[in-house]
DNA sequence: AGAAACACTTGATAAATGACAAGAAATTAC
DNA sequence: GTAATTTCTTGTCATTTATCAAGTGTTTCT
């Protein structure tokens, strides 16, 4: 199997030496997911972490009244994780579901923890990645906190605009804090500008 | 000076023997700021990373109108950081200020990856605190997208009751997401219950 | 002590968004 | 290929939250 797309993302991420990259990616398998296929369920503990290769998907939550609210959209190539589940082996809050047929690439915790303990560049990536993401998070909750409903949908549409052609509004509504009709008129109204 | 504070908080989030953090904190340096104070300024470089033992701290960004947005309140006893400013060396986004008086322990980006790359324990505990500040940020974002105010505010009151008698509410406010108009308008209903 | 700045509340009104329901359009299933 | 299901839009109306402005009380500064 090819592992160009892996391999150059640990690469693109933090600088690797080609060789410790394929050491590091030696323990990764590939498999698939068709459409609307669940990666991880709510309440299960993470064993493996994700690389997505080619696809959407999202986690979402059930909030009170039992609606998903869909909490991350991801959009390959990416790593999709629970980190809180994956490395304190708690249960998973959420649930990870294929938007569309997916490509991945996964390895186990056992792999992940013999990498980290014992090649140097990878322990610098593991972190950078979680840096990054809690980084994305903190612009997410900024967005949230000081920008209204129309505001968000237009930087979303502008940094990913492709999900607008895989997602289903209704998912991007929830992901925006907003109902599908308020994205509807959002949508309506914005695109007569 | 007494390091109790700072050795104790490395062993409640993961299981480190006594004489391993008493070596990792060797390098941390006490110091005080008093209210108000500027811990780390926007658009400057963080080279050091933070443990506030006592006060009340908030980091904060300036929106398009400069008015001030709340990004996070830090109450004592925790670890309080730039996390891509300091691992990526880039410049903040967010001023960190003092709300209170505050005392202090820090140590410098050499030190942390010397600790890094040497101590595997310090490796464990450094992951863990990305992963549960991650874990935090992320219940914040469903929150801000399902939760209407006043269930956000009740729900701040009983997670950190006491920044209600250290804030102001203006701070408070902007960190909920809303105008304090709004935050007092909420208190004086939710009272009344 | 007095002035200035700030924090908090409250009123009136407007804007943003949600709730519910109905219908059209697209997709999926058999 | 048709029925069933889901997605998206739109209308009406209710709720939530913002805006602006005024007034009171509190802190800070000199």
């Amino acid at each position: 199997m090819d592992k160009t797309i892996l391999n150059h993302y640990f690469h693109s991420l933090f600088p690797i030496e080609k060789g410790t990259v394929e050491k590091i990616t030696l323990a990764f398998h590939y498999f698939e997911l068709p459409k609307n296929a669940c990666l991880l369920e709510a309440n299960t503990i993470s064993t493996e972490t994700y690389f997505l290769e080619k696809g959407y998907m999202r986690s979402f939550i059930l909030n009170e009244e039992n609606e998903e609210v869909t909490t991350q959209i991801y959009v390959a190539p990416c790593f999709v994780n629970d980190f809180l589940s994956f490395f304190k082996q708690h249960p998973t809050k959420e649930t990870f579901q294929t938007l569309t047929n997916c490509k991945y690439w996964k390895t186990g915790l056992t792999n992940v923890q013999s990498n980290f303990h014992t090649i140097p560049e990878f322990r610098e990536f593991s972190r950078l990645l979680l840096v990054i993401n809690y980084d994305k998070l903190n612009d997410r909750v900024i967005e949230m906190a000081s920008q209204k409903a129309e505001t968000r949908y237009l930087n979303l549409l502008k940094q990913k605009p492709d999900i607008f052609q895989n997602v289903s509004l209704k998912i991007i509504a929830s992901y925006l804090g907003i109902t599908d009709s308020t994205l509807s008129r959002i949508r309506k109204e914005t695109s007569k500008m």
